[in-house]
DNA sequence: AACAAGTTCAACCGCGTTGCG
DNA sequence: GCGCAACGCGGTTGAACTTGT
């Protein structure tokens, strides 16, 4: 009897696109008795959804907090640099961006960066691929930021990272922590005093968040700089590094040594060059990401 | 205007993990 | 320790939408 009050359940399973009705359903079911027992919220909301279904697109979809439309530049730079760090984690790097589900991130990496790496003939898991993020994407989202924030007069786009989290926020220069100055004479623009990993550098695979210790911030400023912050430490534990180098993609990097199975270092190259050569027959210096994929296409 | 090709993203699926009896 | 159910995660699919011809 039971079995067969299962199976009718069962058979009138609706799937495919939820409906309005559904989804307030779902969403006043939740509100009066919170989230979880996913299976017996399906059962007991009325809805003929299974529980997996409603989970989903309460979190995905439905849940207040939830944040809709493009992904920003500074997210954009902060899931590049924690798939760097983590691969396909993706609920992993949904943690560290509030508002932002494990889907959208898998999706954005899927449609964009994979599509990305499939035209450049890389494989987007390599550390190559890594390394052309770094080289060329990252300086172009910086000079997003850069121009977004100089736009929003005094305002700076801030990442923080508390407690192994990270925070998208906007908040006035004077509450952050101040910027180290540029150095000046040098050349990457780079200042990097107290290293704690005296092995790793700014240029290397262990580029500025994934070095960052907990309880830091990366703060990208309206005058184009970007710095991170431990607030539990001193100034001198800050890493600096001027926009002006890493925009031009010819910001030195430690290549990691090639290794086996992985691409040729000439065929990288021309892929690259290609790569170059698209955005020069456009003509435009002052490309984003939306038109890097034209580029490509 | 009509169709094809390409893109996006919500939703589904399968599998691994966790918690509980 | 075992079996089961629920949950969560990552991979995949396909409908809807957009862009190009």
């Amino acid at each position: 009897m039971a079995s067969s009050c299962n199976m009718n359940f069962l058979d009138e399973l609706r799937r495919g696109p939820w409906t309005l009705e559904e989804d307030n359903l779902l969403i006043n079911y939740i509100t009066c008795h919170g989230e979880g027992h996913w299976n017996a919220l399906a059962k007991s909301s009325g809805l003929k959804r299974t529980g997996k279904s409603c989970r989903l697109r309460w979190l995905n979809y439905l849940k207040p907090d939830i944040k809709r439309g493009n992904l920003t530049p500074q997210e954009q730079i902060l899931i590049l640099e924690l798939h760097s760090k983590w691969g396909n984690r993706w609920s992993k790097i949904a943690r560290h961006l509030p508002g932002r589900t494990d889907n959208e991130i898998k999706n954005y990496w899927r449609t964009k960066v994979q599509k990305q790496a499939c035209h450049l003939k890389i494989d987007s898991n390599s550390k190559r691929f890594v390394e052309t993020l770094r080289r060329f994407w990252m300086p172009r989202l910086l000079e997003q930021v850069e121009q977004n924030s100089s736009s929003s007069s005094s305002s700076s786009s801030t990442l923080t990272m508390e407690t192994d989290q990270y925070y998208l926020s906007t908040s006035p220069q004077t509450e952050q922590t101040p910027i180290m100055p540029s150095s000046s004479s040098s050349s990457p623009k780079l200042s990097q005093t107290e290293n704690p990993n005296p092995s790793s550098s700014i240029y290397s695979s262990d580029y500025i968040p994934t070095v960052m210790p907990e309880n830091s911030n990366l703060q990208i400023s309206s005058n184009g700089d970007i710095a991170y912050y431990n607030p539990s430490l001193q100034y001198n534990d800050c890493y600096h590094v001027n926009i002006s180098d890493l925009d031009m993609g010819f910001i030195h990097l430690d290549m990691p040594a090639v290794e086996a199975g992985d691409i040729s270092a000439p065929v990288f190259q021309l892929a690259e060059a290609d790569w170059m050569k698209d955005i020069d027959d456009v003509g435009s210096t002052s490309w984003n990401m939306d038109e890097l994929w034209r580029f490509k296409k």
